[in-house]
DNA sequence: GGTTCTCCTATAGAAGATCAACAGGTGCAA
DNA sequence: TTGCACCTGTTGATCTTCTATAGGAGAACC
């Protein structure tokens, strides 16, 4: 009821999972969608469905590695982390999300000069 | 070989559809493509088989109308424009992606706290 | 010792959007 | 009449996300 929500824009996720892991370094997945929903104040919703296979997709690629682990409250986790790829993907997305940005941003303002 | 080919982010189509046709008025469906692409600075292709589709989407969800025409250059063609669901809708997406894009730049500044 | 809660990982199937590739009609100019 | 640029579509594949479902395992309480 409370207000729409919002499902996370295809394509993006990528981008979200491998900053988050920039920034946090190693996490688990469910740490990981926690991060996510905190910093988009709630307002996205991850599915673990959505999450798992994207965290399978990224580790298929080489941009992200995992290690089995212990997390905070002592259960079994998996950790994942960037690797030298990832980061360099992630420059590469981080990048062209801008590009986007800067597209829409014109586009949106209405000017009609080409 | 010049560079990247950038997709359309999917679910962004319809945005960009939407307020070309609220800035330049009915258009038929290449007019559209064309401005997209200029506007994007030619990074993002619109493939045909992309906007059709989305155009007898938009169609079928009211937010555009469509009328025979003839175009500048004398061909027959399709005018596209927005009703006044479309209208409340751009006015909805547009919102939704301002609140993205501030999620995504406080994703990618990096903070740490919540 | 058993029950229940929360954490954490995962998979299957459906739905939806975009892409690549193909197909076709028509005005205009050479 | 040939060729080109304009303009509208359709089909099948692929990819991403969603909904729904399943289950193991530590911790806390009884």
């Amino acid at each position: 009821m409370a207000g729409e929500k919002t499902e996370v824009l295809q394509g993006t996720l990528d981008l979200m999972v491998l900053k988050t892991l920039d920034t946090m370094g190693p996490m688990h997945g469910f740490g990981i969608a926690r991060r996510i929903e905190q910093i988009s104040e709630n307002l996205l919703q991850l599915n673990q469905g959505t999450l798992y296979p994207a965290l399978l997709r990224l580790q298929q690629k080489g941009w992200i590695a995992s290690k089995q682990g212990v997390s905070e409250n002592n259960r079994r986790a998996r950790f994942y982390s960037l690797t030298g790829a990832g980061r360099r993907q992630l420059k590469k997305e981080a990048e062209n999300w801008e590009r986007m940005t800067a597209m829409m941003a014109r586009l949106l303002a209405g000017n009609e000069g080409a």
